[in-house]
DNA sequence: AATACGCGCAACCGCGATGCC
DNA sequence: TGGCATCGCGGTTGCGCGTAT
């Protein structure tokens, strides 16, 4: 090869810091777009598009590196339950990422759980294991970093989420966002957290959770699951959750914001007569125990499911709703 | 110590949408 | 109105690194 093709060939793959240098002063002096010209001008080897990718995706300033918090993790299967694959539209609400990380974070974390539940990732069945197994952990955990104390609070998300030493610090307050009563499972929605009628929302529970791949059970055969429950979301409720969890980070309308029903429902299957500790509830807890970051189960708890399992097995059954699915049983 | 394997993530690719001439 | 360039999105690939064997 001549040494005038050498200089005309695009480079492609791993970016240098020397292209990066020139991509960001060129960007600081003349502004984005016209990425073609753009990479042509700035003397950059490189085709238009993939200058555009460096940028929005890395150099970009108000790029936010490290790890998502729990609250940008909930807001993410918060999101894409709403409005699926639309990266973008689901980056446009977590300041300082991109679609990329967040397409990424769901195809490496989201869908590896999948893989091992051995659920397609786009069925009724994954996104209600979402709802039923891991959302709660989320929200417990956005519960317990915002129960600390500010500066700890804060540090114990820092600890989370290293900062690149070259990137700014991050502001991620007053964004606003508004998560709707998402229930994409069933039309009709839970009852709200708020409610402190929470025989009520059993009722609910009752009639509705047939719906749900998981459901056969009769609630009322676990009292202290329910009593379990029921504080977990008392305690929400009498938190103000809206106003001292979410909101720290973004303005999260979550009056609507369907955990309740999910949770009950979750809680409740584990102590379910019907509901048997299958291979898959195993890799649940495979899947939560996977790594630090995305541990919102612990297995104490799901050896606690599995004693109940082992009790309810020993006693007569008080009846059967619905049975399980094939892949269920 | 060497090799295989799996994972995370940056980068690339294809394609449809949009804008301009 | 058609052709071309550019943009932006979602899907896919492949490299680098850590871990297991």
């Amino acid at each position: 090869m001549s040494n005038s093709d050498e200089e005309f060939r695009l480079r492609r793959g791993p970016w240098t810091v020397e292209e990066d240098t020139l991509l960001i002063h060129y960007i600081n002096c003349n502004g984005e777009g016209r990425w073609n010209l753009l990479a042509k001008c700035a003397g950059l080897k490189r085709t238009g598009k993939s200058c555009r990718l460096r940028w929005l995706n890395y150099l970009k300033p108000d790029i936010k590196r490290g790890n998502l918090t729990p609250k940008e993790q909930l807001l993410i299967l918060e999101l894409h339950s709403k409005w699926g694959n639309r990266w973008s539209k689901i980056a446009q609400n977590l300041p300082g990422r991109t679609d990329n990380e967040i397409k990424n974070y769901w195809r490496t974390r989201v869908q590896k759980q999948a893989r091992q539940l051995n659920i397609d990732s786009n069925s009724k069945k994954f996104l209600e294991a979402i709802r039923c197994f891991w959302m709660p952990r989320l929200l417990e955990k956005i519960e317990q970093s915002s129960s600390l104390p500010s500066s700890s609070s804060s540090s114990s998300i820092s600890t989370m989420e290293p900062q690149n030493s070259t990137s700014p610090p991050q502001e991620t307050n007053n964004v606003p966002i508004k998560l709707n009563n998402i229930n994409p499972l069933n039309e009709q929605s839970c009852p709200s957290i708020y409610s402190p009628d929470l025989p009520q929302t059993l009722k609910w529970q009752e009639s509705h959770a047939q719906d749900s791949p998981f459901y056969s059970m009769k609630i009322s055969q676990q009292p202290e699951i329910l009593e379990k429950s029921a504080s977990f979301y008392q305690g929400f409720a009498q938190t103000d959750y809206k106003n001292s969890i979410l909101d720290d980070c973004y303005h999260v309308d979550i009056s609507n914001f369907d955990m309740e029903g999910f949770n009950q429902r979750a809680m409740s299957e584990e102590g379910s007569d019907e509901f048997l500790l299958s291979e898959t509830q195993i890799a649940v807890g495979d899947w939560i125990n996977d790594d630090m970051e995305a541990t919102f189960w612990n297995m104490d708890e799901l050896w606690q499911f599995k004693k109940t399992e082992e009790v309810v097995e020993k006693r007569p059954k008080q009846g059967i709703l619905n049975p399980l699915p094939p892949t269920f049983q």
